[in-house]
Formats: C-alpha cells, sequence, structure tokens
DNA sequence: TCGAATTTCTAGCAACGATAGATTATCGTG
DNA sequence: CACGATAATCTATCGTTGCTAGAAATTCGA
C-alpha cells in the first residue's frame, strides 16, 4: 500500500498547496486576484489539476472559509477565557473577534459576506462553525435576563460583524474602533 | 435650443433607463445578472451606449446606490415621526431599515456591501448619504446619555446592517426577524 | 440639398471559469 | 528489464465577461 499511501500524502500536499496559495492571494490582493490561472501558476500545474481537487473556484472559497471557523473559533475561545469577570470577558471576545476581522478581511470575507453553500444556524451545520457561534453565546449568557441567549448572541453577532465590515468598506467614522467596541459591551452588560 | 434641450431629454431618459433596466435586472436576477451585453439589449441600444453614460459597470451600480440613499432616508425619516415616544421611533426605524433592506436587497447591497468609491463619512459625502445616516443619529440620541451620539448611532446602524445582511445570507436562526429588533431597541432604550 | 458633425453600431480584444481530448508518466506483470 | 494498461497531467479550446476602436449611419446647419 505504499505507492497508494505516497499518491495520496501527495494529493493532500497538493490540495494544501491550492488552499494556501489562494488564501495568500486573496489576502494580500483581494479575492479578485484569485484566477485559475494565476492559482495555476503559483501552485506549478495547470489549471485542470485544480478541478480535480475542487469543483470550482467557490468550492475553494468555501473549504478556506471551514478553515476560518476553526480559527476563529480558537481565538474566541482563548480570548473569552482570559478573565473571569463576564463583562471583561465580553470585551476581549468583541475585541478579539474584530482582530481577527482586521487581520485576515478576506478570510472574513469569506466566511461571512460570500455567498456560499455553507449551512449556517441548523442541522447540517459544520461543527466547527457551530463552535465558533457558541463562543459568543457562552460570553453573552450571563446578561441574556430573560432574552433567549442564542438570539442576542445573534444581536451581538450581528453587531460586531456590522462594525468590523462597515469599517472595512470605509462607511465609518475615524473613531478608533475600541469606543465602538466598549458601546456595545456597555449596552450589553449595562 | 430646443434642438439642444430635446438631445439633453433623450439623454437623460436614457441614462435613467439604463438604472431602471439595471435596478430591475439586479433585483429579479442578482448583480451577477447584470452584464453589458443584457442591458444593451434590455434598453435596446448596443453596448457603447452605455458607456457615454457611465464609465462602466461600478459606475451603474454606484449610482443606483446613490438613489436608495435617497429613498431610504426617505423611509426612515417618516417612520420615525411616526410616533413622538423616543423607544417607539427607535423601534419603528429599525423596522423601517430592516424591511428597506429585505424589499430591496440588490439595492441594499449596492449601497452597503459593494466596494464603492463613494465616501462615507467624511467631508465629501453626499448630502443624501448624510441625511439617512442622520435618521439614525436623531433616532438614538435620546437615548445617548454621555456618550457621542455619532458613535452610538454608527453602533446601532451596525446592529441593523448586521441583522439584515446575515439573514439575507441564510446564516441567521428561522426566529422571525423581529425579535432581533426588539432586542437591540431594548439594549439602547433600556 | 449637401458637406460636416455627431451619434450609433459592428466587430473585436484580452481575461475569465471551465472542460474535452491528446499526451505523458507511472504502474503491475511476464 | 520490457511492455501494455492505467492513471496523471497538459495543451488547446469553448463560451462569456467588461470594454473599446473604427466603420457606418444619422442628423445637423448653411
Amino acid at each position: 500500500m505504499t505507492i497508494q499511501d505516497r499518491k495520496q500524502r501527495e494529493n493532500e500536499a497538493r490540495r494544501r498547496a491550492i488552499l494556501s496559495a489562494s488564501r495568500l492571494i486573496a489576502e494580500t490582493e483581494g479575492w479578485n486576484a484569485l484566477t485559475t490561472r494565476r492559482l495555476a501558476h503559483e501552485i506549478e500545474y495547470s489549471q485542470p489539476v485544480i478541478y480535480a481537487h475542487f469543483d470550482g473556484r467557490d468550492a475553494i472559497i468555501e473549504a478556506i472559509a471551514l478553515e476560518g471557523f476553526d480559527e476563529l473559533a480558537t481565538v474566541l475561545s482563548s480570548a473569552r477565557l482570559t478573565t473571569a469577570d463576564p463583562r471583561q470577558a465580553l470585551l476581549a471576545l468583541a475585541s478579539a473577534y474584530s482582530d481577527f476581522a482586521d487581520r485576515s478581511p478576506a478570510l472574513y470575507e469569506a466566511m461571512f459576506v460570500a455567498r456560499s453553500t455553507l449551512s449556517f444556524a441548523n442541522a447540517a451545520t459544520p461543527d466547527v462553525m457551530r463552535a465558533a457561534f457558541q463562543e459568543i453565546v457562552s460570553a453573552v449568557r450571563p446578561f441574556a435576563a430573560g432574552r433567549p441567549p442564542g438570539v442576542l448572541a445573534e444581536v451581538v453577532w450581528a453587531a460586531l460583524h456590522g462594525v468590523c465590515t462597515l469599517k472595512r468598506g470605509s462607511r465609518l467614522g475615524p473613531e478608533p474602533q475600541s469606543q465602538r467596541l466598549e458601546i456595545i459591551v456597555g449596552l450589553v452588560a449595562g
């Protein structure tokens, strides 16, 4: 089976190469710069090889988004657990979310802006996506006060998503983002 | 000058035809369906005529976005003024915003999601865009309580923007949107 | 009514995502 | 080692996109 193994290893390595090259291109030059020709040149294979690994350009973006959910869940979790104080924990989570969006805007776009066949908020939702959302739920639960924690978490998430995307699109004023995050936390945590 | 006048009238009519045809296509089939060939066929002229009116496809989208800001400002203003109670006024504004995004998702996308050369929140910001934002500022001002009303308005706007875009992308749960709007208003208006 | 100016169209470019079919490399077997 | 079969990879191409140059047609003023 060693030959099969080697082929499988090579296949997986190439799949990873496609994903990391795509991510690098998207993060440095935007998703529009990710063309199949450019990508093929970058991984030093011809275009059809890409289609042996992914159904098409959109499938690559979705695979990258899935990577992102895993990373975001980790980031949010460690931020939330830096303190036992619920209010400070919520602020830490909000800052971590905003930093994540700032540091990897293309990744963030793939996860939360791009049209996608990934299913959110239902039975078919992948575990990594659930995990990321559950971090927000955990952070807001102490402040639920009768409100459904899941819906409150959606609202807080929406506020964070809004300030991140609007800021990214130069649609907000010059005030530092931290000011907006503190207002969000203040509204929730009283 | 009647010949000049007629030409100008025809020019303006054709410009309007381009915009309304584009908007219809985008609203019924999405922005991807707006191709210059399709648009040319729709307005019954050849492609180059489009470029006599707009610098390109993106310029059309921006012109449509500008129309949208005017419409949104009107919608928000009349919603806000349906009641003298600040809390009810804020809820009415939030509902009106959400309804606007629901009813014209393509228009909304052009205004708040698409990359754009329109400048937000600075000296060069067009009046219609200022007016729409000022409606939100007016609605939240009664609840500012020491916070800068402009930044608070940005946060409320971001929350509304977030719930609208995330819902549009099927990223939120099955609960009715009104539940989220009430939570947002509750957070701001105590 | 006719030459000049303007308007409009036809035809085409380069780049895109994607794929069919030829070509090369690799495999197990005698 | 050699060879036929299989698998992997590439070249070349398709249809579509935004956009534009240059030809053709129309409209204008004299």
